[in-house]
DNA sequence: GTCTATAGATAGATAGAC
DNA sequence: GTCTATCTATCTATAGAC
């Protein structure tokens, strides 16, 4: 039957979780093999049966929240128009912060991540085709920091301390009225 | 005649300078004093002699930026009406981040950083001080989300590579005038 | 003031026992 | 599938020669 302490999530699922976690605290570089094994308290040599490789456990953690972000950045680009799809864009964007706060947390604040998506030509074009929906056609200078301010903007709302007490629901709706009177249309 | 410490520009500034470009490329935690003497070509031990530790080149990297920051916080909270702080402390926040992009993109994105702030008190009550003059009294949930949002916006576009072309007074006036739409008047 | 040398700990990663 | 044991490389940091 069910072992005492492996619920059923299976090896990496609990190495994601906990990678999450630690991810978060201490960052991407600040959390080494032996931090996430000591947590689920198993070895390392554990750990690398699931990964062999410190950066496929980044790609893991990624890939929690690139699934959604694949997802709205198709359905924009299917808009007709550029300023509805910009916005579509952006809900996505705030829906995907408020949905992985801690992925966020986790993954933002790490060069080496950034190196990683760098290596993956698929996570850049993923990114690009974002910016590109945010921007919208031969975007001004205002534009282009306002997407800036924005992007950076939702992704630290959904982790800052100052605002930890906030619950999802609420954080989104004033996402959503922020936003756009930041982006507005052309 | 001969300074005991800073010889011809040499030794703590040039470790400095050296330090706050390899944290804005790997961040701190990414940076080995190793890389540091590399960049600078000479050893380990001559980066020890200047500093004892490597938090201490981390405190000595903020301190380029604290004492601007020191300065306008003293400044906003002179101002007579929070409305006026608030805008001083705004104003002096794009300055800032203008004025040492590349010191914010070292040590905006790594928990090594916050850890270090964390065990200094006097860090900790200035970052408190400017936070409460961007809230203003008794500041509502939307106030606080927009602080949010301006502060890692403004942090943010001081360093993102797509807005690496524009030019500091540009990217000031553009802030100066995106910021306050944001943060209201009472 | 800068170096060599090295300590002591820990990093990521692998091989093979069970 | 999880372990022990181990490898190599690198880390921060110190002691002391020149």
């Amino acid at each position: 039957m069910a072992r005492p302490q492996a619920p059923r999530g299976h090896g990496r699922r609990r190495v994601i979780d906990a990678a999450v976690e630690l991810f978060g605290e201490h960052g991407v570089t600040g959390t080494s093999l032996q931090m996430i094994a000591d947590h689920l308290g198993v070895t390392k040599a554990a750990v690398y049966y699931q990964f062999h490789a410190k950066e496929d456990i980044v790609l893991a953690v990624l890939e929690e929240a690139l699934v959604d972000l694949r997802a709205f950045v198709t359905a924009a680009e299917a808009e007709p128009s550029p300023d509805e799809a910009a916005m579509v864009a952006l809900r996505g964007l705030v829906d995907l912060m408020i949905g992985h706060r801690q992925v966020v947390a986790a993954l933002m604040r790490d060069p080496e991540v950034e190196r990683i998506m760098a290596t993956h030509d698929d996570l850049n074009s993923l990114v690009g085709r974002l910016t590109g929906l945010l921007l919208g056609p031969e975007p001004d200078l205002r534009r282009r920091i306002a997407v800036s301010v924005v992007g950076a903007g939702v992704a630290q709302a959904g982790i800052d301390p100052l605002l930890a007490d906030v619950d999802d629901e609420t954080l989104r709706a004033e996402l959503l009225e922020l936003g756009p009177s930041m982006l507005p249309r052309h």
